[in-house]
DNA sequence: AGACGCTTGTGAAAAGCTTCACAAGAAAGT
DNA sequence: ACTTTCTTGTGAAGCTTTTCACAAGCGTCT
């Protein structure tokens, strides 16, 4: 979005600009902004190169992540496929799987290691997140083991609720409950 | 998860226990369940089977929608073989794609469509929902036109923000995002 | 029937979040 | 140098959500 803006010749955006793009309110817009320090110039705006590398350390993705794929199943590859990971700082170093049947394939540059390898793979690459793609009844003692041995953060996509340690941040994609919360805002629609 | 509760032999569970799994308080609970009429026993809790029947209305699950694919991509076919849409009342009519090498393609019961064919599907089918999984460039149209043939939401795939009437829900699904959101959390735990 | 143990439903208080409003600062023109 | 025009940063006000606290209700045991 930023480099939106650079394309159209500006090198500064006002707070206002953020929000008509953002969805939000210009006040928001410098609320959250002010809360990683005053880097503004008044009257003037936010200079966008700054503010691009900013919000870059904020986010902490002024590195690359190292991520391992746990199932190599249908979501999993699909999401090994996908190419935006890679662009925005997301590198998959492995991907593993507990079929003996999908073990020693090849996907692209990566071959599909044992599920019994994962913690000394997150140790020797030193993977920093995973993403859990095993059916739900497996992903709990994945989850477990991951953060074991060394894991700091979870994408969880198994329809279950995984119980881990309060400083281990854990991000569940469930899509039959954005089905349902659609569901939901038509139903509520109709009957007020 | 009510189902859980069955299993265990309970018939019926109180907010305490509710507030436990979900990851919430028990005056949370009684509270958002209070705004769809009161339908708790004091000094017992709630029934487990009323609870779900009230749930289901109340969410909208207590009917079968019919929901198109749009893109038969690598996403696209996760999602289409993921069981658990049909389970909760989520039927995928029909699947479109505008690549000619793959209409006609069959995919279990169904064959894919012809993108042109999209309008007419939705009102033929009575598709109330539509799953977003074509590439960004392609989405906002692709979008408009679900939605002039009669589409009530949908469930965004594609990494773009999507512009409909205020009336249409739309449900983003961004997993750069969902990652970016674990390295923030990573990164703000190390530098307070 | 009455006492007791639990749990709901709901005002009231607290906390959190958003919007307002404006002094203060920065550039550009006069 | 002064005025005008923008725009930030931030207390204060307003609003929403969450938590607290407790009377009232239900079932059980004696
Ligand atoms: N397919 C989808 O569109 C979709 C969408 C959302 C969520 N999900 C969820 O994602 C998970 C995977 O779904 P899927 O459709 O890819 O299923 P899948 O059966 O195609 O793939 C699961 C893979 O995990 C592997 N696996 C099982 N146990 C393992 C273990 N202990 N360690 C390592 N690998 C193991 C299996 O061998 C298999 O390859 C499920 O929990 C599902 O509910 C899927
Ligand atoms: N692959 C992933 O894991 C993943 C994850 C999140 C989001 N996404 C997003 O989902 C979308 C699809 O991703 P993908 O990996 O499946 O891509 P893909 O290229 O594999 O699939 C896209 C499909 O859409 C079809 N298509 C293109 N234009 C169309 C149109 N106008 N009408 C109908 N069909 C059309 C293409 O023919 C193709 O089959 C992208 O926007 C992507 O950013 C993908």
């Amino acid at each position: 979005m930023l480099e939106l803006i650079q394309d159209d010749g500006g090198v500064t955006v006002s707070s206002e600009q953020l929000a008509r793009r953002g969805h939000t309110t210009a006040a928001q817009v410098r609320k959250d902004l002010s809360h990683f320090g005053s880097f503004g110039k008044r009257g003037l705006g936010y200079s966008v190169d700054e503010l691009k590398d900013r919000l870059r350390i904020i986010l902490g993705l002024d590195r690359v992540w190292r991520v391992i794929l746990i199932g190599a199943g249908r979501i999993g590859s699909a999401l090994f496929e996908y190419p935006d990971f890679k662009k925005r700082g997301y590198d998959c170093v492995a991907v593993v799987d507990s079929d003996p049947a999908k073990i020693g394939e090849k996907w692209g540059e990566r071959v599909i290691r044992p599920a019994e390898e994962l913690e000394s793979l997150i140790k020797e690459l030193r993977a920093t997140l995973v993403i859990l793609a095993v059916p739900a009844s497996a992903a709990q003692l994945v989850a477990e083991r991951s953060v074991n041995a060394g894991v700091r953060g979870i994408l969880n996509f198994a329809p279950v609720q995984i119980q881990v340690p309060e400083d281990i941040p854990v991000e569940n994609v469930n899509l039959v409950m954005e089905l349902e919360a659609l569901s939901f805002q038509i139903t509520r629609a109709l009957t007020p």
